[in-house]
Order: C-alpha cells, then structure tokens, then sequence
DNA sequence: TTCCTTGCAAATACTTTGCAGACTG
DNA sequence: CAGTCTGCAAAGTATTTGCAAGGAA
C-alpha cells in the first residue's frame, strides 16, 4: 500500500504522517490527472478537508523531495501541476487549449535523442520537458 | 533589413513604430540566447536606453503577436524568454542547470511522433515543448 | 491632431517565508 | 515532551492593467 511506502519515506527524513499529508496523497491517488495547488486546495475543501493553500504547497514540495509525486510545468500554463509518481513509467502530456483536459502520452521518444543531444554539445544531459497542447475530440 | 518588416507588420496592425519597440528589437537582434523581460530590461539600462519593465513586458508581447518573436517557457525557470523568430528554424534548447547557459538544439524529432499522437488520442496537436537540462560542459 | 504608446502606480497570480500555537511519535 | 507541522499573515517574484501625459503618423 502506499501509505506505507510513505511513512518510511518521512521517518528517515524526520518527518511525520499527519492528516493533511494522507488527505493530499489520498486524493492524488484518486485522481487521473496531474493538480495544480489550488485544485488540490479546493477538491480537498470540497471534500470537507480542512487545510490551507499554503499547506497544499508544502505539501506537494516535500513529497516532491521524498520522490513520490512529480511536479509538472506544462506548456505556457503559468502554474504547476502534481502528479504520483507510483510505481508509473516516464511518460509526457497533451493539454486542451479549450477544456484543459490533460491526457497522458505514454511514450517518450527521447532515449536516443538523448544520446545525440549529449554528443553534439558535449552537455550531461539531466532531465527533459515535453508537453503538447491541441484540441481535443470534444473541442475540436 | 528586419525593421522594414516589423514596420509593415505594425502598421497593417494600426500600431507605431517607437524608439522602446527598436530598442528591444534590436538588443534580441544582437543576442544569441533568449532573454527574459528583466534580463532585456537590465542589459537597455546599461545600454543607456530608457525604458519601463512594464514596456518591455507589452513590447515582446506585441512582437510575440505579429508573429516575431517567440516565447519559451524553460524547464522550471519560472519566468518566460524570448526570442527573435526571424527566418529561424523551429528547434528546442538545452539549459545548464548551474550557469544557466542556453544552447540551440537545431533538430525537432516530433513530426512523426506528433501523427503518432493524433491518432492514438484523437486530438489535433497544435504545438509542443521540448527542452532539456543538464550540466554544460564548464560545470560539469 | 488623432490616437497609440509610455511610465508610474497599483493590481493580480502563483508561490514562499515567519511565527506562534497544534499535533505526532 | 521534543520537535515537526499547520494556519494565518505577510512577503516575494513574474506579469498585467488603469490612467494621464508624451509621441508617432
């Protein structure tokens, strides 16, 4: 179970399992598609959850830090979104410019990309983006 | 010349051409990394140019509209750059993550990938990101 | 001389920080 | 009970908006 997997997690960063920390995770877990802060905020008010933004934020970041969600910058959005990591293969996003939808793309043609990247600049290549954005069927 | 261009560009769009709109236009024209608004802004303080970091902000906004200039929103940097869009090629960028430095990718692998992703999710692609980070050669 | 553009101030959006009281282990 | 976590207020950063004065055509 999950839960578990995290309260090691906190343990050997000194931290603790608290009710906001298992309400977050909970509704991350139930959620098919990466939140921004204050969608997790108010899904959580909506759910009777009481918490603040601000430990919303804080939230995401030390999970972040535990590597158990993924923080996500997608494209001209101006805010970031979260997603769990779990157990779930690198993948990327498409995002509705009308609705917002955003659909999991699970492929990532990078892996040689990567390679060339790396023999033409002469950089270490670390980490990547690659977000789409389109019109969905319902949109379109 | 790039301003005869931009000139007919703002006119068929009932704008004006002013010394703030050649002054970015021409600080983009002799850089060769994208340049963010405060970075723009800093470097026409110290070129002696008097401008507002607001008009900075409208200036790339209008060039962004009539087609200029484009704006990249880099891997968790928090803040947008631009750059000049003038008879260049659509290509991605690498960012060291210690000195900051942007280099050109001058090669997008998406063009298949992208029908790839319109028949798998029935959405009609749009635009993408793509940008990496790593550890340029100096840093690493 | 029209009306677009600028600078300044203020507003907005997202995110982070400080601090005192509340809660976990 | 020690030390972490939370809520509230406030601050910080990036960007946008309102408005009167300045400037381009």
């Amino acid at each position: 179970m999950l839960e578990t997997a995290i309260r090691k997690g906190l343990r050997e960063t000194g931290r603790r399992m608290t009710r906001t920390r298992k309400a977050v995770l909970a509704l991350l877990e139930r959620t098919h598609e990466p939140l921004s802060a204050s969608e997790i905020f108010a899904q959580l008010q909506q759910a009777q959850v009481a918490i603040d933004l601000v430990t919303v934020y804080r939230t995401v970041n030390v999970l972040k830090e535990l590597g158990l969600v993924l923080q996500l910058d997608l494209f001209q959005e101006g805010q970031s979104r979260y997603e769990l990591k779990e157990g779930r293969k690198h993948h990327h996003h498409i995002r509705c410019q009308i609705c917002g939808r955003i659909v999991d793309l699970l492929l990532c043609p990078l892996k040689k990309l990567t390679k060339l990247i790396e023999e033409r600049t002469q950089f270490v290549v670390d980490d990547h983006t690659l977000e789409f954005t389109g019109f969905c069927p319902k949109c379109q």
